[in-house]
DNA sequence: AAATTGACGGTTA
DNA sequence: GTAACCGCCAATT
């Protein structure tokens, strides 16, 4: 689709469909960031909106949100929880609190 | 309609 | 390593 011109509520749609689908996949012990998932939804400046839709995406989907951060491992801001659940993955941090994204960093499969 | 906000990304100093 | 900016864009005020 045309990447310039703005979200029409049936793309705006499919694109938080596709968010969730794809922080789905992300492997136990590991993260991704806010970036990579909005450029493999097919939407590459939409990065704050990933984070809008993970923050209003409801607990019954049970997705592992908590395996996203940005792009600097920064966990997400307000939700001291999120450590706790990447620490028991196994997920190892850096001397400031950010996740260690060179040993953790998950890349979705390129297509060829 | 205009300004502000935010679970962000990237460059520069 | 940190901090200050700038670009980005839907949602909110």
């Amino acid at each position: 689709m045309d990447v310039n011109t703005k979200m029409t509520p049936l793309q705006a749609r499919q694109f938080r469909a596709d968010v969730l689908a794809i922080v789905a996949q992300i492997p136990c012990g590991y993260v991704t960031t806010y970036g990579t998932i909005a450029a493999w939804a097919g939407w590459p400046s939409h990065s704050r909106q990933v984070g809008r839709t993970l923050r209003y995406a409801p607990e019954s989907r049970r997705l592992p949100c908590h395996r996203v951060v940005n792009h600097t491992g920064r966990p997400a801001p307000g939700w001291q929880r999120q450590r706790t659940l990447l620490a028991a993955e196994g997920i190892t941090f850096k001397p400031n609190g950010n996740v260690d994204m060179r040993r953790h960093l998950w890349q979705p499969p390129v297509v060829l």
